[in-house]
DNA sequence: CTAAGTGCAAAGTCTTTGCAGCGCA
DNA sequence: TGCGCTGCAAAGACTTTGCACTTAG
């Protein structure tokens, strides 16, 4: 059996080769957007860590995430109201399907889309580098709930 | 041959049934969104305006966005770096294709679209009542004149 | 005529930046 | 020990809002 890198060890590694320090409040950044439970908004990120972290500042996760973005190890998904959230446990591009009730975004597996990216390409002759695709419902369990 | 509704005319229409009114302001920038050609900023509305009406307010454009957002007849685009886009010519969701060096935004014709989201809904039980979907790459002229 | 719309400027968001002090390597 | 990182607060970018004036219907 292959021992596996987790994703917090890959981003901590990562951090390291490229010559930054490895401080407790990157530490506990790290842990959470490596997990990227829910794909948490800056805000989650700001205010789970507070507790623990009670001096942990909004602009140093800003900064945190502004360089961990930079080495390509967390994927920002921009939301047209200016919302965003974050996702360091998949940074590659792949689709999400979003509640609009309870903001759960959760990640389905779809293969036509590499298909999807060819036909891109001969029809618009764009080189295609990189896409997004955003599904939004409503989740099973909004649904059961509805009032 | 049956007479086909402008866009334009259709968003105006759609205002004036819903007790707004017709004002000199809202019909420049009814005439922007209907066309959109190239998917305009909001910033790209207001200074192309500004040009014959040298009293337009931002403001003034910010709010008839929302307006127009409101009555389902412009498709906002939010990118991740903040920026918005605008699409009042197909407000309803389909793919764009976005050249990441000028910026182009091109829309493709793709018919896979709504087998995946049968394939979504299938798979995560979401009522899919939306999506989103882009494509980054670089634009034939942009790659014929790579420096 | 009169409620809706506009322009301006002020107030909000969210995010970034400058700077002094702290702490990892 | 030294440079990078943090925390704070101030500055920025973008968008919304309050208010008095204007105007479409």
């Amino acid at each position: 059996m292959k021992s596996q890198k987790t994703r917090f060890e890959t981003i901590i590694q990562k951090l390291r080769d490229n010559g930054h320090k490895i401080t407790p409040q990157r530490i506990a950044i790290v842990k959470i957007i490596a997990k990227s439970i829910g794909h948490p908004s800056v805000e989650d990120i700001y205010h789970q860590i507070k507790i623990d972290f009670p001096t942990m500042s909004l602009a140093t996760v800003y900064r945190n995430i502004v360089l961990i973005k930079s080495l390509g190890e967390v994927l920002e998904l921009g939301f047209p109201d200016g919302s965003n959230r974050y996702d360091g446990n998949k940074p590659y591009p792949h689709p999400h399907v979003i509640c609009i009730k309870c903001k759960k975004i959760v990640d389905p597996d779809l293969d036509s889309l590499d298909n999807m990216t060819k036909e891109v390409e001969e029809e618009t002759n764009f080189k295609i580098l990189n896409h997004r695709l955003d599904f939004f419902g409503i989740c099973s369990n909004c649904l059961a709930k509805k009032v």
